[in-house]
DNA sequence: CCTCGTTGTGTACGGTTGTTCCTATGACTG
DNA sequence: CAGTCATAGGAACAACCGTACACAACGAGG
C-alpha cells in the first residue's frame, strides 16, 4: 500500500518563476488549449490552489509565460543583429537565427504558432505578439531600411508558419535565397 | 409566462449543410476553442442532439467546415490565377486577392489563422491546411517557377498573419512592392 | 390505413474546467 | 520567544463540455 507520496515542500521561494517556466513547457508540448491549471500544476508538482494564489487567472499566467519567452527570443535575435558588422552579415545572421534557433528547435517554433493563435482572441496576449513584432522589426532596422525590414519580417513570419505546418520544410539554402531576393 | 419557443421544425433537409456553414460562422467570430456543440447548435437554432446525429464527432464537423472554406478560397484564387494572361497580371491579381478577398474581409483572415492553429494539433485538420498550401502553390505555379512560388506562398502567409495581428496593416502598395521584389 | 425505417429531439451522464475558500504551516518581526 | 501574516495545501463548487441514448414524429411502400 503506497502512501500517495508525501509532499514536504513548505516554503518554496521562486515557485512563481518555476510556474511560469512550467507553463511554457506545457504549452510547448501540449498546446495552449491543453495548458489548464491542473495540467500545469501536475507538471510543476504543486497543488492546484497554488496557481490561483500566484496568478489571478490562467490568462495572466499564460501572458507571463509568453512574455518571458518573447523576451528570450527577441533578446537573442537582437544580439545577433547587433553583432553583425554589415548588411550582408545581418542577412546571414538572420538565416542562422531562422534555421538554427527557430526552425531547429521545434519547441520555439511551436511556441511561436501557439502564441499567434492565442493572441488572435486574447487582447492581453495580442499585446505580447505586437511587442515581439516591433522588437523584431527594430532589430532588423539596425541594418535594413524600415520598409524592407517590415517585408522581411513578414516573410520570416510566413517561413516560420510554413515550416511548422509543412511536411517538407525549406532548406537553409532556400531560406537564404528568399531573404536575399527580398533584401539583398 | 413565456413558453420556451416551440420549435415546429421537423423534416429539415439540408440541415447538415447549414450546420457546416454555421460552424464556420461560429469559428470565425468566436474562435475554434469556442466552437462547441452547444454554441453551434444555438447559432443554427437546432437542438443539441442534432449535431451528433449528423456528425460523428465535433472534429468531424470542424473538418467539414474548414474543408468547405478552403475549397471556396482556393477555387477563387485559382480562378484569378487562371484568368491572368501573364506573370505581371498574375502578381497584380495576387495583390488583389490579398487586399480584397483576404485582408478585406476579416472573416477570411480570422478563419485562416484559426485553421492554422487548430491544424497544429489535430492531424485531421492538418491535412486540410496541407491541401490548401499545395493548391495555393499549384495556382501560383501557373505563372511562377516552383521555387519562387514557394517563396511567394510563404511571404503571403506571413503577410496574412501580420495583417491579422498588427495594429497598422500594410497598404496594398506596400504589399505589391514586397511581392514584386520577390517575384517581379 | 398501417407498418417500418429514417430523421429529429430532449435529457442525462461522467468528466474536466476555472475559481473560491478554509485550514495549516513556518519564516520573519518585535 | 510569541505572534503575525504571507505562503502552501487540498477539498468543494458551479459551469460547461462531448457524447450516448431512449423516445417522438414523420415519409414511404405495402
Amino acid at each position: 500500500m503506497s502512501v500517495p507520496a508525501r509532499r514536504p515542500r513548505r516554503h518554496d521561494p521562486g515557485r512563481r518563476d518555476r510556474l511560469v517556466d512550467t507553463a511554457l513547457d506545457v504549452v510547448a508540448d501540449q498546446g495552449v488549449a491543453a495548458a489548464t491549471h491542473r495540467a500545469i500544476a501536475r507538471a510543476a508538482d504543486v497543488p492546484l490552489g497554488s496557481l490561483t494564489y500566484h496568478f489571478a487567472s490562467l490568462t495572466e499566467l499564460l501572458a507571463a509565460a509568453f512574455t518571458r519567452h518573447v523576451d528570450t527570443v527577441a533578446a537573442r535575435f537582437d544580439e545577433r543583429m547587433r553583432a553583425a558588422p554589415d548588411r550582408a552579415a545581418a542577412l546571414e545572421a538572420l538565416v542562422e537565427h531562422l534555421t538554427g534557433d527557430l526552425l531547429g528547435s521545434s519547441r520555439d517554433l511551436v511556441l511561436a504558432v501557439e502564441l499567434h493563435v492565442a493572441a488572435a482572441r486574447d487582447p492581453t496576449l495580442r499585446a505580447v505578439t505586437q511587442d515581439w513584432m516591433s522588437r523584431s522589426r527594430r532589430s532588423l532596422e539596425r541594418h535594413l531600411d524600415p520598409v524592407t525590414a517590415r517585408e522581411v519580417d513578414a516573410l520570416v513570419e510566413g517561413l516560420v508558419l510554413h515550416s511548422a505546418l509543412s511536411t517538407d520544410p525549406m532548406t537553409p539554402d532556400q531560406i537564404r535565397s528568399a531573404l536575399t531576393r527580398l533584401a539583398g
